[in-house]
RNA sequence: GGGGAUAUUCCAGAGUGGCCAAAUGGGACAGACUGUAAAUCUGUUGCUUCUAGCUUCGGAGGUUCGAAUCCUCCUGUCCCCA
C-alpha cells in the first residue's frame, strides 16, 4: 500500500516548505530524492532521526531514497544555524565518521535491488578529484555572489564575519544536487528547514546549468515546548549507537517526553496511521496520567532503532527500577541484571572496604566518584536524595558491609530518582 | 602612543576596612505534590575532621590587630582620543 508522501508529512505537521509543483511531481511518477547527513560524529543522534524517518516515509510512498553522507562537505562545515566559524575535522576522523553513519543508515532503509531500493552515496567520491579551477568555472559561474549573500545563513554572519570556506558551502551542496541530478536523475532534495537556503542553491544551479527542473522540500525542525534542545539530556546527546546511549537510556528519553511535546512527537517519530494516532491522542487527553502517548512513542521509536528485544528489556528494566524494590532486583538473574545496568556508570570497590564496613559518605565520594566531595555527599543524603539498593539512606552515619550486597557482588546506588550507579566488587 | 573604566563564587551581578564563604536573580542538583510530565512550593549550591575550622573575590607584593574592599607593580578585557 502506497502512501501519499506529501499528504503524510502534512498531517504529521512535518512539512515546513515545499517548492511549487513538487507535490504534483511526486504524485505523477516515481522520484529519486535525497537527504544529506553531516558526518560530524561517528554516530547519528536522534536529531537526525527525523530525517531518516523522512527518507523511510519517502521509500514507503514508492519513491527512491538516496542518503548522502557528506564526506566532502563535512570537511567544510555547514554555516546554517551557526553563529561562529566551525572548526574543521581531519580526514581520518571524517572517514571514521562516514563509515559509522553509513552502517547506521543501512539499518533503517531498504537497500535491496527493489524498484524503490535506497542508495547510499558519499560526496567525497565526486568531489575529491574535482579541481578548484573546474569548480570555479563550471559551478561558480552560474550563481552570483549577490544570490549567495541573500541566504539567511550568510546574511546572519555578515556582522561577525565568515570565512570563504563556509561561504562556499552552499555551492558545494548545490553541486551535490547537480551531480545526483545528472547521474541518478535525482529531482528532489529534502532536509530540515534550516537547509532551505542550501537546497535552493542546488535547484537554482541545476536550472541554470542544465535547464532541468529540480525540487525542494523541507521538514519542520524539532522543538521542545520548554525551549530546551531536543535530543539532549544531562548526559549530552541521545545517540542511535547503543554503545553511546544504551537502549535503556534511549527508552527513558522518550518516556520522559512532556505532554505538550508528546502529541507532536508521536506524529513526527512513528509510522502510526492517522486514524490510530488521532484516537490515541484523544484517549491520552482524557487521562494524561496514564501517559499513553509517551509509552507508545517510546515503544515505537525504541523498537525502530534498537529492535523489539531491546525494547522489552528496557521496559522490564524500567518497571523494576521505578516500581520494584530490593526483592525484584535480587530476584533478577545476573545476566538480566547486568543488561539493565548496561551503560550505567559503575565503580569497582575492593572487598576489604566493605568487610570492615564502609561509611556511606566514603562510598559516594572516596571509594567512588559518584559525588565530587564529601560535603556534597553529606548534603545530598540529608536532603533525602540518595538511595542504596532502592532504600533511602536516612543518615550520614550509615555503614554498609558485605551483607548489603546484591548477589554478593553489587551495590546499587541511586542519586535522585533517575540516576543509577553500580558498585561491584571483584 | 595618550586617557579612562573594569576584573567577585557555574553565569549575571551587589559588596568600597571588621556584621563576608560574600546580597539578589538565573542556572544546576535534591525533596514534597503528581504521572519517571509541566507548574508550584521547600532545601542545597567552596572544602573539611561541620554548632567549628580551613582556602577563596584576575596575579604578585605591601599597609593594618583585621582587606574582596586601601597602596604598588603585573596580567587580561572594554571604551574614548591619536
Amino acid at each position: 500500500m502506497k502512501t501519499n508522501f506529501v499528504e503524510e508529512l502534512r498531517w504529521r505537521g512535518l512539512l515546513h516548505d515545499i517548492m511549487p509543483e513538487t507535490e504534483e511531481l511526486l504524485n505523477k511518477e516515481q522520484v529519486v530524492g535525497y537527504i544529506g547527513f553531516d558526518p560530524t560524529s561517528d554516530s547519528l543522534h536522534i536529531g537526525s532521526l527525523s530525517q531518516i524517518l523522512t527518507l523511510m516515509r519517502f521509500q514507503r510512498a514508492g519513491h527512491v531514497p538516496v542518503a548522502l553522507v557528506g564526506g566532502a562537505t563535512g570537511m567544510i562545515g555547514d554555516p546554517s544555524g551557526k553563529t561562529a566559524e566551525r572548526s574543521l575535522l581531519d580526514e581520518a576522523q571524517l572517514q571514521k565518521n562516514v563509515d559509522g553513519i553509513r552502517a547506521q543508515l543501512e539499518r533503517f532503509l531498504d537497500f535491496s535491488d527493489a524498484a524503490t531500493g535506497a542508495k547510499l552515496v558519499n560526496n567525497y567520491e565526486w568531489m575529491k578529484d574535482y579541481s578548484f579551477i573546474a569548480f570555479v568555472r563550471d559551478i561558480g559561474k552560474h550563481l552570483t555572489v549577490n544570490y549567495m549573500m541573500a541566504k539567511d545563513s550568510v546574511k546572519n554572519r555578515l556582522e561577525t564575519g565568515m570565512s570563504f570556506t563556509e561561504f562556499s558551502y552552499q555551492l558545494l551542496q548545490g553541486f551535490d544536487f547537480y551531480h545526483l541530478n545528472t547521474t541518478m536523475n535525482c529531482k528532489l532534495q529534502m532536509g530540515g528547514s534550516d537547509q532551505w537556503g542550501n537546497i535552493t542553491s542546488g535547484t537554482e544551479l541545476i536550472r541554470r546549468k542544465s535547464g532541468k527542473e529540480a525540487f525542494a522540500l523541507t521538514t519542520q525542525l524539532i522543538k521542545k515546548a520548554d525551549g530546551t534542545k531536543f535530543g539532549k539530556s544531562e548526559g549530552g546527546n541521545i545517540w542511535l549507537d547503543r554503545t553511546k546511549t544504551s537502549p535503556y537510556k534511549f527508552y527513558q528519553y522518550w518516556i520522559n517526553t512532556s505532554d505538550e511535546d508528546a502529541e507532536n512527537f508521536i506524529k513526527y517519530f512513528t509510522f502510526m496511521p492517522k486514524e490510530e494516532t488521532e484516537q490515541l491522542i484523544e484517549k491520552h487527553r482524557t487521562d494524561k496520567g496514564a501517559r499513553l502517548l509517551q509509552k507508545r512513542l517510546a515503544e515505537e521509536v525504541t523498537v525502530l532503532v534498537h529492535g523489539r528485544e531491546d525494547y522489552e528489556a528496557a521496559l522490564a528494566a524500567s518497571e523494576v527500577l521505578f516500581r520494584g524494590g530490593l526483592a525484584d532486583l535480587a530476584a533478577m538473574n545476573e545476566q538480566l541484571f547486568l543488561e539493565v545496568f548496561e551503560g550505567v556508570p559503575s565503580f569497582e570497590i575492593s572487598r576489604t572496604h566493605l568487610s570492615s564496613g564502609a561509611n556511606i559518605i566514603d562510598l559516594l565520594a572516596t571509594h567512588t566518584t559518584i559525588l565530587p566531595s564529601k560535603g556534597e555527599a553529606r548534603k545530598l543524603i540529608q536532603a533525602g536524595g540518595v538511595s542504596v539498593n532502592k532504600e533511602k539512606v536516612e543518615s550520614i552515619e550509615k555503614v554498609y558491609t558485605t551483607d548489603a550486597l546484591i548477589k554478593e557482588k553489587y551495590l546499587l546506588i541511586q542519586r535522585g530518582k533517575k540516576l543509577y550507579y553500580l558498585c561491584y566488587i571483584q
